[in-house]
DNA sequence: GCAAAAGTGTTCGAGATACACCCATGA
DNA sequence: TCATGGGTGTATCTCGAACACTTTTGC
């Protein structure tokens, strides 16, 4: 399998080789877009696979941690740094790549809104954010993987903060019920969002407003511990 | 890193090993055994590690999938099949092992009570149970991977049937509550616990009785869907 | 003054918690 | 008859769900 960021890193030695296994880290980058909860993809460059998609990633190089890899992928790919990272799931299937024996050890990252670049109509022609719930097709069970951190990504909507990992340092407490709401698919109650949302006390007002629109303006709010996901009840 | 299942299976080939790099499934067996978590250890035989103890494990073969050979693992040490094995993490860093670079994808898996064997004063000199509360000297990270595969267990009590793969096919509610308190390491209500348990509507009364003492004799229950592990919530 | 999003409280029901006594058995 | 664990019900509290109107602004 040729990988796009085999090209942007040429000088990595992967931790395999001679005998044909490669270890990947795959990493399924969200963000929030156009109302969409959607994924970075690259397209694959194997001529078997031409006009098929797939998630960053990158063979692990004999020195590197696996997260390192992870994040240089993130890096790379959407040029971001110091974003939320975490591992997924191992897929050792010898059968996954019909190629050679390529184990791929599955990353999930969030990127907040104001950070993702690259993609879209101005964007670099080579990546693009694509809506998980409109997927083109993907190379080997990468649409497994995605599907995977979406539900992890769900249900720790429930028991942590790291849904306010898409938002930039301030945020209206709109735009995070509209994160809320985009990931879970389904509208939540405004009052009872806000008050659920204040008292896990890991939010403080500023005495900042943002004016948008020929409305009232709205409250700003940071996290107390920016970038700390928090474990919640 | 010499491992015990590689002499007990010397057919494997390793998937690597020509530049030295191996790929390890390594299983946190747990059990409930003398009123305590229990996880089952091997003892290291590499010379630098005398009277250290080690997981159960052993190096991903050529033609192995990571959950095929987690489970070899299991059937070779433990003596046990088709029990729960989850996959937990991927364990990377290029200095967790002095020697040689390894990559661990770890899983845990639960042994019902009554197939515990091995260990204890009559049991294999080679391996043994050890309370997780009380932990002898573990190789390089293996007391780092034990103590995720804890914290995923007690988790998993939370939103899931998981514990009710401690028992056999058959038991009382109140085996079913000690399988609780010893995990959690609380005592719990005999009341709320039984409705709370029987509102799951996963469990269905027996016709039969255990007679265990001079006291009245418990109502055996049975799994609805034996060997599934539900949801909850 | 009107359109558009921000902001705010109360009621209700379900589920969790706390708590104490009788039952069936074997010795 | 007594020691032992099995088995049961009620009152209270907490938390999530449902629900509608006023405020502030820009045009």
């Amino acid at each position: 399998m040729n990988r796009t960021l085999t090209k942007v890193l040429p000088n990595r030695i992967p931790a395999q080789g001679a005998l044909g296994l490669d270890i990947t880290a795959e990493v399924v980058i969200f963000t929030i877009r156009q109302n969409e909860l959607q994924v970075l993809l690259v397209p694959a460059d194997h001529h078997s696979q031409r006009g098929l998609w797939m998630l960053p990633g990158g063979v692990v190089g004999w020195e590197d941690d696996l997260d390192t890899c992870a994040s240089r992928a993130l890096a790379a790919q959407a040029g971001v740094h110091g974003v939320y990272l975490e591992q997924l799931y191992t897929f050792g299937d010898p059968d996954r790549c019909p190629d050679r024996r390529v184990i791929a050890v599955s990353y999930y990252a969030l990127i907040p809104i104001h950070r993702a670049h690259f993609g879209g109509p101005k964007g670099d022609r080579h990546i693009d954010w694509f809506s998980v719930a409109n997927l083109p097709t993907l190379v080997l069970d990468h649409a497994t993987i995605v599907e995977l951190a979406r539900e992890r990504l769900v249900a720790k909507l429930d028991y942590s903060t790291i849904a306010f990992q898409f938002l930039p340092e301030s945020f209206t407490l709109s735009e995070l019920q509209s994160v809320y709401e985009i990931i879970l698919g389904e509208q939540l109650d405004k009052r009872n969002f806000r008050k659920r949302v204040l008292a896990l006390k890991c939010l403080q007002q500023t005495a900042e407003l943002r004016r948008n629109g020929s409305h009232r303006p709205a409250r700003l709010y940071q996290l107390c511990t920016p970038g700390k996901v928090e474990y919640i009840k």
